[in-house]
DNA sequence: TGCTGGTATCTTGTCAAACAAGTTGAAAGA
DNA sequence: TCTTTCAACTTGTTTGACAAGATACCAGCA
C-alpha cells in the first residue's frame, strides 16, 4: 500500500475535517467507524487515530467505547483570526483592514529596568535596545508601540544599520531568530500621560494594551513588547473551551 | 498485561509532561525513545505514540525521523490560567484575588434586538431574559455584566423564580444547559455613557469588554455576554503560537 | 596516516492482525 | 408478549513486523 506522502498525519487530520463539512456532519452526528475510514484514506487504523486523537483534544469529536465517534459543540466555535494565532504587529494590523503607516518617534539602547529584565531574563543593567513606534493610517493613531530587544542578539554593532520602520519580526528572521511565539497578556488602560502628552495622543481613548514576551525557536527571549492599541479601532477574538 | 485503566490518553500525556519536568529535560534535550517510554509507562508504541503526538500538537516536543524527540520552545510558555480556558465570570474574579458580591442592577424578558438574535442564533423579536449586574468588592466596581438568555430555555416560567445573584452558569446546570465553551471577543471601551450615569459608575475608567456568545455541549448557544472589567483591577494572559 | 564507503544499529513512521471491552439489536425461548 | 442470549458492531490496546532516515563504527584503500 502505498504511504502518507501527502504530509502526515496533519493532512489526515484536516482530511477528517473535510470529510466532517463534506458529508454534512452537524453536532451529535456520528463519524463512520475507525475500519471504514481507515480505508477511505488508505490508511492504517493506529495511524487514523493519532489524527482523530488530536480532533478529540481540540473537543471537535468525541469518542465513545462501543457506540463511535460522535461530532462534539467544539467543531461549531472556529475563529478565522484568533489572538492566540501569533503574528506580527504589522500582520495583524493588515488583518483589520488597515493600511498603515510606522513613524519611529525614538530608539536608543539603554540598560534594562527591572521589568524588561524579567521579561526577557536578562541581569537588570544589561544593554537593550528600545524602540518606540506609531503606526497610523490617514492621520488617525492605531497603535503605539514599545520594544526591547536584547543587544546581546545582535553582532558587532549592527544595531545601528537596523531599518527600525520595518517589521521587527522580519529584521530577526534575517538575524536568525525569528519569534515563533509568545506569552502575553492583556488589559485595558489609558495612555501614559507623558506618552499622550510628547506625541500629541490626547485623543487616543482607551486603549488595548497588549503585553508580550517573545520567544525564537531555541528557546531565547527576542522582544519584550507594549502594544497600546487604540479601543475604537481594534478587537480580537478567541474560543473559550 | 494490564490495561490502561489508570485514566486513558489523558493521563499518558501529562505523565509524559511530568517525566519531561522531573527529570529535567529542557529545550533541545531528547526525549527517551518511544520503545523506552512505552516500557517505562507499561502501555503499546501506537498507545504512547497517540498521547506524543498531542504534545506535539501544542508545540511542546517535536519529532524527527531517525533521530528522536527533542523538546521545543513550547514546553517553556505554560499559564496558570490562561483567557482560553472557558470558566463563569464569578470564578475569574475569585482567581484574580477579589472576594466579590453581586448586585443585581435590574432583569426583565425583553424581544431580543438584531445583535442579541444573532449573537444567539434566535429571531428577532424572540423573548431573552436579559439581566444586569454589578460585582463590586469593598465598595468598589469591579464588573459590569450584561446577559442574554433565551427564554426557550425555561420551562413553564421557572424564569420568575430564579437566583439572580449566584452564578449563570451554575444555574443553567441545574437546567442540564451548562455552558462548556464560548467565542470570545475582546476590546477596550468606556463604560456606555448611560451606564455610567444611571449606576454612579463615572469613576469606572477604561474597561476591558468581552463579549461572548456560550455554548451548552449540545451546541445549544445559552447566554450572550457583556462583560465590562474594570481596567485597573484585571488583566488576562494567554499563549499565541 | 587519513579518507572513503559500507554496514550494523539506532531512531521515528507505518501497517496488519488480533483480542479486550462496551454497545446494540435481533433471534430464540419461556 | 416479555425476557434472555448471543452475534455483530463499535472503540481501546497490544504485538510484531517492515520502511526510511540518522549515526557510529570499522574495514579497506590511497
Amino acid at each position: 500500500m502505498e504511504k502518507l506522502k501527502t504530509g502526515g498525519i496533519e493532512w489526515l487530520r484536516s482530511s477528517v475535517l473535510e470529510m466532517i463539512r463534506d458529508d454534512g456532519l452537524t453536532l451529535g452526528d456520528k463519524l463512520p467507524s475507525e475500519k471504514e475510514m481507515s480505508e477511505r484514506f488508505h490508511v492504517s487504523r493506529p495511524t487514523l487515530r493519532e489524527a482523530l486523537k488530536l480532533l478529540e483534544q481540540d473537543s471537535i469529536i468525541e469518542a465513545q467505547q462501543g457506540k463511535g465517534r460522535f461530532v462534539t459543540a467544539g467543531a461549531m466555535l472556529t475563529i478565522a483570526r484568533p489572538i492566540t494565532k501569533f503574528e506580527s504587529v504589522s500582520d495583524m494590523v493588515r488583518s483589520h483592514g488597515y493600511v498603515a503607516e510606522t513613524s519611529i518617534l525614538g530608539f536608543s539602547t539603554i540598560p534594562a529596568d527591572a521589568e524588561v529584565a524579567a521579561a526577557l531574563g536578562i541581569a537588570v543593567d544589561d544593554p537593550v535596545m528600545r524602540v518606540e513606534r506609531l503606526r497610523h493610517a490617514n492621520g488617525e493613531p492605531l497603535v503605539y508601540s514599545l520594544d526591547w530587544i536584547p543587544v546581546a542578539l545582535f553582532h558587532d554593532g549592527q544595531q545601528g544599520r537596523m531599518d527600525w520602520a520595518g517589521s521587527i519580526v522580519e529584521m530577526l528572521t534575517e538575524m536568525d531568530r525569528r519569534p515563533i511565539a509568545s506569552t502575553a497578556n492583556i488589559s485595558a488602560t489609558m495612555l501614559p500621560e507623558l506618552v499622550a502628552k510628547l506625541h500629541k495622543l490626547e485623543q487616543f481613548g482607551p486603549a488595548l494594551l497588549i503585553e508580550e514576551t517573545c520567544f525564537s525557536d531555541d528557546g531565547t527571549r527576542v522582544i519584550f513588547a507594549k502594544d497600546y492599541h487604540r479601543g475604537s479601532a481594534f478587537s480580537f477574538s478567541f474560543v473559550r473551551k
